[in-house]
DNA sequence: GATAAAATACTGACTGGTCGGTATGTTACT
DNA sequence: AGTAACATACCGACCAGTCAGTATTTTATC
């Protein structure tokens, strides 16, 4: 019961409804979690009727994952972007983090978003697979990077691509986790450079 | 006089009965999350009446408080128990890895509960500030065990301890959270090695 | 060492409120 | 006039928390 969702409906009247429902739902998501998030208070921070809701989405859940989808389309395709192919590896992997580190100082809604999307995860086996599908795409663009810096002989070649990109992401994510719910000892801005410092040095060749 | 028929095995009073509850309430919020458990299931998976619960916890929120601090208290006495001070600081990142890998494979609802607390803390701020306070405990921790690493010549001199620490945790948070939701690809037991053996080699001296 | 009284542990029906979803009506656009 | 977008009022299910009563254990009294 793959739960398909609705073709956003033309625009007719106003501005775009769908958008800016979905708009109002990360402050709330953010503020409240899916659970406690009422389909009321959504529609009244995006100054709509429930009636709206309803012709834009089919289930609150639905809702849900337009926006797990959107969140993970835009931060791959702010990655991709990214990965221009600078030469050093190590100012390679300083836009990348800077580029994530941006995106979460810009939004930092963010956090609280991703937070409820992992929890949801590990209870709803279908997001399960979509968030591990995405760890999954993010890993075959770190082993792309990996793989072209190691035969142009910047990286070195000892090393487990797989396990490389597993380690990069977690050593990011982790990263992000902390300075969320320790923001006051953890900065994400402070480790920028040291992560990058850090990084680099393990891969690069002896 | 005439014996009343009874389940021979009396059921222990008082104190047995919290510690059920909160080991259903394990099950229950790992599956459903705080806000779609409901009292009636927990009392339910115990063997309890709802009464029962409110004689043990002031509210459902009480309860999500005492596991918070029980799971947290249990993990860092763990962790201090691992941190024998061991004399190769590879082996004592062996050991720790193990002892918290070991208690994830052993209780796999950990995973989810941990999602569930970090979700709520993100919009909770008390529970965030507990939760602050026991990513400072452990950087504590591990800032001692470098600290002496370093004094005994085994870790190199030019590295910020905090930082180090924050990347530890980092590292091992991020790796564990892939595996979660990722299990297909990102297996704990794998990484086990090439963990310890990076992150060592990355503090050892040149 | 029996028994009553008091304290404690637990039961489960009930309530008051909440909220997702729907039914039906209204407005704007073609 | 017909249709899609939106509004509003409503319903039924659900659930945290209460409370009056019951069961069991402990303490007091003789």
């Amino acid at each position: 019961m793959t739960a398909v969702l609705k073709d956003p409906p033309r625009r007719r009247r106003g501005q775009d409804t769908r958008a800016r429902l979905m708009e109002a739902a990360i402050g709330v998501l953010a503020r409240s979690g899916f659970d406690r998030a009422t389909v009321d208070e959504i529609v009244r921070e995006a100054g709509f009727s429930k009636g709206a809701f309803y012709v834009h989405f089919e289930t609150k859940e639905d809702l849900f994952w337009a926006m797990l989808e959107e969140r993970i389309s835009r931060q791959q395709e702010a990655f991709r972007q990214t990965v221009a192919h600078t030469q050093p590896l190590a100012d390679n992997m300083r836009m990348i983090l800077s580029g994530v580190f941006g995106l979460l100082r810009d939004d930092p809604l963010w956090g609280s978003l991703y937070a409820e999307f992992a929890a949801h995860a590990s209870r709803n086996e279908k997001v399960r697979q979509r968030l591990a599908a995405m760890y999954e795409r993010w890993r075959e663009l770190i082993v792309d990077l990996l793989s072209a810096s190691r035969d142009a002989g910047r990286t070195r070649k000892d090393i487990d691509l797989q396990f490389a990109a597993t380690l990069l992401i977690a050593t990011v994510e982790g990263s992000i986790m902390q300075s969320h719910l320790a923001p006051e000892t953890v900065r994400l801005e402070a480790m920028l450079e040291p992560l990058t410092r850090t990084l680099s040095e393990w891969l690069a060749p002896d």
